[in-house]
DNA sequence: GATTACACGTGATGC
DNA sequence: TGCATCACGTGTAAT
């Protein structure tokens, strides 16, 4: 406990004792160091992790805690960015979605829509086997609002897939056959791995 | 810039000229100053959003940065909870995973596992059709490791699905089926719905 | 020219 | 005892 340093010599002190304009610069800096003092109270607040109440060790322990949470965020997010296409699909598609197909090139990877009318959707999907293909497809169609009525996979030489979907309820009605397909090549192109 | 604020007087200030004791306490002090504003640069080099080279308002923006993160942290984590159902079945997965099945009463539900030999396994599970069965069972059968090779699927009145899977290099190896009929369960009726 | 922000040296105080 | 940290008042450069 530190407590109350004996502020010792009461405003005015010994040079500037009956000046006019003594102790101008003297208030601001008390009010400056005020501040600094309130800062760095706000931070021991702040960050979780104080060992001692030293100011070097506030800033030390402040800076081993923001790198952390960095890290932390880093790899949380990496996750989040591979495992649900769904975040990056919805972007694509707030975002107009026309832009051009990241047609990833020298890979097979070709899609086909077609409006059975009445809410029912035919899909067929093929590209080259990579591993989420299918996990990718599946989370696009059911981000679309699309459930699976029936479907067929396969999964050897190429990936493969036909289903026939139904436009779920309360979901965004009216979608082409256009913004589907590339939904679809989209998510099963970009390959992404879960985990 | 501030620039080498004039050290002025060179160690030995007016009144310890002489004496052979003078200072020691003096550069106990500079290494002091120096070790804080060390830290102070290191703070302004850790924290992407400084708007002002002041002590004041770099602790401000460590502050302001600090909770922003933590707040990010939040979020994100909240979300990962929720949307994949991924952690969720590791979790329990590595606390034993034979709790029980909580095998939400009066909905119908079952799978069948059968081990091929060679890393290969059969899947079959069926349950009272609920939004998201399908994208769960994928992702519970990925998370296990085990890529799908064929399968077919029926959403009708029951949701049904068949699959030949087979063990994914690198990935935990030789799970037990009843591992895998645990998982399986445990995700499909889950009916946790992605986003 | 007034205000702001900083570094400096020093005395006080707790380990 | 010395060693570390702090608050203080002041000089001074930059705005």
């Amino acid at each position: 406990m530190r407590s109350m340093p004996a502020s010792g010599t009461h405003p005015e002190s010994k040079l500037n004792a009956g000046s006019g304009t003594p102790s101008k610069n003297l208030m601001a800096e008390r009010r400056r160091r005020k501040r600094l003092n309130d800062r760095l109270s706000m931070l021991r607040s702040t960050v979780p992790k104080i060992s001692k109440m030293d100011r070097t060790a506030t800033l030390g322990d402040t800076i081993d805690y923001v790198k952390e949470l960095t890290k932390r965020i880093k790899t949380v997010e990496e996750e989040m960015g591979t495992t649900p296409e769904e975040l990056n699909l919805l972007k694509n598609f707030s975002s107009g979605g026309n832009e051009e197909t990241p047609t990833r090139s020298s890979t097979k990877l070709c899609a086909n829509i077609e409006n059975q009318g009445g809410g029912d959707t035919k899909i067929e999907i093929c590209c080259s086997t990579n591993p989420g293909a299918l996990i990718a497809t599946v989370t696009a169609l059911d981000v679309l609002g699309l459930e699976i009525e029936q479907c067929v996979v396969s999964c050897f030489s190429d990936f493969a897939m036909q289903a026939s979907c139904s436009q779920a309820e309360g979901k965004r009605q009216v979608i082409s056959t256009d913004e589907i397909k590339q939904a679809l090549l989209r998510s099963a192109g970009y390959g992404a791995r879960c985990l």
